[in-house]
DNA sequence: CATGAATGAGGTTTCATTCAT
DNA sequence: TATGAATGAAACCTCATTCAT
């Protein structure tokens, strides 16, 4: 179990797999930190907390991230890019016109393949959702890196299935803000706020995107 | 301008107007403390830092709040109140019958007035959101002072519409929560993460309530 | 009861009944310095504490006693006085000759009235001892003011007593220093170090004097 | 001379010579915080003061003593134990009926011995009798592991030599008292109060004992 | 590569003292 | 005279970072 944890911790870590091995230390300390950070805030966490934490000596984080700030950037990044990775995939397009026939099909899916991987990642999503306003690098980097990526080929996939008529006339930005806002609204109740509730999640993703298609007004014949 | 701003604050911070007066120094270090918590997070902000930026000794500060947290409590403590104010009315049932005839005038309104409050009090509640998560006091505050009495008001109304007709058959919970989504998400993005967009309020406003009623799905004829 | 105690303190704060009167502040002041400074030290003891036990303003001290360390100086000169004020009575001589026929009716005398003196007045002979070595103003006064008159009072009675034929032929000083170190042993230790003991306080007299007298062999026939 | 410092403090701060080394800093640091500590007191001395003429960072007080009072705890704990060791030797009883035939042995064994310890130990010995009464945790390891077991150990010597014919026969604790007061109030004045004089030691400690036995009548033929 | 003692800048908080009211 | 808000120096303590081992 916990092997399987650090496997994946240090998987994610990584964009790419070709790239160095985290030693067994760096684990504990990312570990740690994530823990930590995600319990008290960046700011508010001490190195010798994450060291003690993590059974390392100070000096040793200093040896593998330069700064604390490194550290913190260290487990930020990689989940910003994993957080959109569905949106940036190279050939996105063909499979959204193969996979999803219709919105609602594409809305599932993404609700339930992104609730997934909130629940697996939820303190370093915490992290994300509290630094990134703070620090200019993290800032620049969503704004930039991010954003754009994922807007873009959400724009084209609302413009799809608004040519489709399956999608209400609006601009897609707008649109997509909408969804967003429920699906991300149910994420983060779901993972962050409010995770010791007890969920029906089928039923709750069910509702959601019942909602999203036709909104609060009953259905009429 | 500056003035007005103060008394505002003033007002915000006290409770009910009785209440005395605060000090000349006290505005100005609320004032201080307010610009940079929510510029840099509360722990990453030094007390000498807003004892420079309010233009008095730093000793002054702890004259009036006993520790840095009793600073933030006093600022944060209030906005929670006035966040929910609208939804805990004494008279707030018969405000709803009378003034309320659509689901979707209650919408607007409560958009629009809670709309107009971010803005005024944008970089409180940016604080507020940040800090909740970090301090047990504010935390417990949150969960049994706030939530109870919103949701409560809440249920009622989406019960009063159900039975109605105009609000679909569904927990309450779960209207409530996909309803907030998305009024939340306009609010928070319109105020807090892209306030520099040239936002045209009432346009989104309308579409906001339009998706709330009826979803992405184009009305039929 | 608390009447007299003020009536006292405020005698006991002169020399000589002529010099001006305390206020009823200056009262209150000095009886929360005195409470205090034994309870914590003078050093850990804040002005603002002394002042909220008194019920004045902060500000009020400062009106009466230039800085914190003159209030101390107001509270442990006159016990210094005090303290050997039996030892430096002008007619102290004749007193002596006319009133104690025996050493022994002089070490009871002595005994009973500053056991008296001690219980009237522990907490400012407890400051008085904890403070004198760390202030040279009070130091030098003990020293110049205080030793002499006394050491050499006592050197007389003892030389008088020697000549007399009741005491041992020894270095005065010497003398003065054991039977010292007997009273004052038992005065510290009854009023200061275990006042919440039940002490018999005329058998332990009587038994420091015999022992003082006698030594701890048995007396033989 | 200063190496021979060092080791004497080091291994009075130790109770048991097995335990680890202290760090050469570490000595720096309690042999300032002594020298401070016994001049102004623990109160008016401040960390800054200690460093600077312990001649480290400040910091470093603090890696070795998480706190102000840790430190002053660390340099009277150890003492207050040296101070009453002669009294807890397991042996103390065989020893005592061995070695010291009459009590008046004792007695001068007993002073020679302490006032050597005295000597040695002055500083310590000052901080410890001011520090005692204002701080709890030494006041109770005062008198829950010290005071019991001393005089413990001296009610039986009394005891015994009462049964011996040697002793007055009054309450032990009286006779400990007083036998007490003369000693320590000897070595106080010796190593504390009065250490600049030139003393005689041997003729004072001769002139102690005798008075503890025959007191200060002349001895009849 | 790992350690942890050492650092010194800077954090929060306290405090004696001043001064306008 | 009495007040108490204001001060700023200095208190205790924490922390990210360095470096000799």
């Amino acid at each position: 179990m916990a092997d399987e944890m650090e496997q994946w911790l240090s998987s994610l870590l990584r964009l790419n797999d070709e790239e160095e091995k985290m030693t067994d230390k760096q684990i504990k300390i990312i570990q740690a930190a994530v823990e930590i950070f995600a319990e008290k805030g960046y700011s508010a966490t001490s190195t010798s907390e994450i060291a003690q934490k993590a059974g390392v000596a100070e000096g040793t984080i200093f040896r593998h991230y330069k700064t604390k700030k490194d550290l913190l950037i260290s487990i930020v990044t990689p989940i910003m890019s994993k957080l959109v990775a569905p949106f940036v995939l190279r050939d996105f397009h063909k499979v959204l016109e193969s996979e999803y026939e219709h919105f609602e099909d594409f809305l599932r899916a993404v609700m339930r393949n992104r609730l997934e991987f909130g629940m697996k990642n939820a303190p370093i999503i915490k992290i994300m959702l509290h630094e990134i306003p703070f620090h200019p690098e993290l800032q620049s980097q969503f704004r930039e890196q991010i954003v754009p990526k994922v807007a873009q080929r959400l724009e084209r996939i609302v413009e799809h299935f608004q040519a489709n008529g399956e999608l209400i006339d609006m601009p897609p930005m707008t649109v997509m803000r909408m969804g967003a806002s429920v699906i991300i609204g149910y994420i983060l109740t779901r993972c962050i706020i409010n995770p010791e509730n007890s969920w029906n999640d089928e039923e709750e993703i069910e509702r959601a995107v019942q909602f999203i298609m036709h909104g609060l007004t009953p259905v009429r014949g």
